[in-house]
DNA sequence: AGAAAAAAGTATGTGCAGATACTATATTCG
DNA sequence: CGAATATAGTATCTGCACATACTTTTTTCT
């Protein structure tokens, strides 16, 4: 085995904040596939945006989760394959898609909801309640800018 | 255009960190690409460590770097082609392919670093400046637990 | 009304990122 | 020594994530 690798790019954000994404990636699908899920992060933030807004098109979940058109239209199909959401042209606009959740989807949203909450403290280790917080309350504040 | 959208899940951790990651890529993509460079984050990463650690195998890349092998193969791929890298079969390991920067890599890795590292306050946007060195010591405190 | 601009969705292409499986080579251990 | 195990690299597959380009429909602005 080779020796720890030290470099100074490893200091920077940019190269920190993957770092992160990557454990908080890695802490969701373990523990969400050990509770018998499988779902992505990013799928289970459409679920829940769409729960949280009725009737929405995918111009307006991409808006919700930050996410582009094209991309959100590729989570919108694995969602549609897996029942979990149903996609109708709107009956107002014929470009739009109107998404809604289905039985199954609303049920697979709040039967993940908590265990999706339990590991969130996870993704952070190593900080106490207070830096967690803390840590919270920048990122919240970094990303509202934009 | 539809309203400004609320997620109950856009507040936890996991979703701001993947709202982060992707501000900080595009960040990256844009400035870099305005200076007149065509790296991605990772293989400027790649470049820095492999400038530190010479004769470095691609397992040790990997490390170094915190991606799989899969991953960091396909990376030293684009930067062979690039031809910023060279890859040869180690003689010590037949297994292992040794790499090292060529002058070209050599070239590019000083002279994107400067622009890399001016765009790296512009990856968290809104915060002070002790906001700023707040949220780094947070987030090393929290990767290097792992 | 009619042209121009904007928006919704899709398709394609590139590049991570991890999982799994496979080959070739090394190392370890009985 | 020789079998079991581990490791390096590659290939394949799924799933983001964004850019660009294209079609269809809607809105805007003469």
């Amino acid at each position: 085995m080779t020796d720890t690798i030290k470099t100074r790019s490893a200091r920077l954000p940019g190269h920190l904040i993957r770092r992160l994404h990557q454990l908080s990636t890695r802490v969701f699908s373990d523990r969400v596939k050990a509770a018998g899920f499988d779902l992505t992060p990013i799928q289970y933030v459409a679920l829940d945006a769409l729960s949280e807004n009725e009737g929405i098109d995918q111009a307006g979940l991409a808006q919700a989760i930050a996410k582009d058109r094209a991309t959100t239209g590729a989570v919108a199909d694995r969602l549609e394959q897996k029942g979990l959401v149903t996609r109708q042209v709107s009956t107002r606009d014929k470009r739009a898609r109107t998404l809604a959740l289905t039985p199954a989807g609303r049920a697979m949203l709040i039967a993940m909801t908590p265990v999706v909450e339990a590991l969130q403290s996870e993704i952070l280790p190593g900080l106490t309640d207070k830096e967690y917080a803390l840590f919270i309350a920048l990122a919240e504040k970094a990303t509202r800018t934009e």
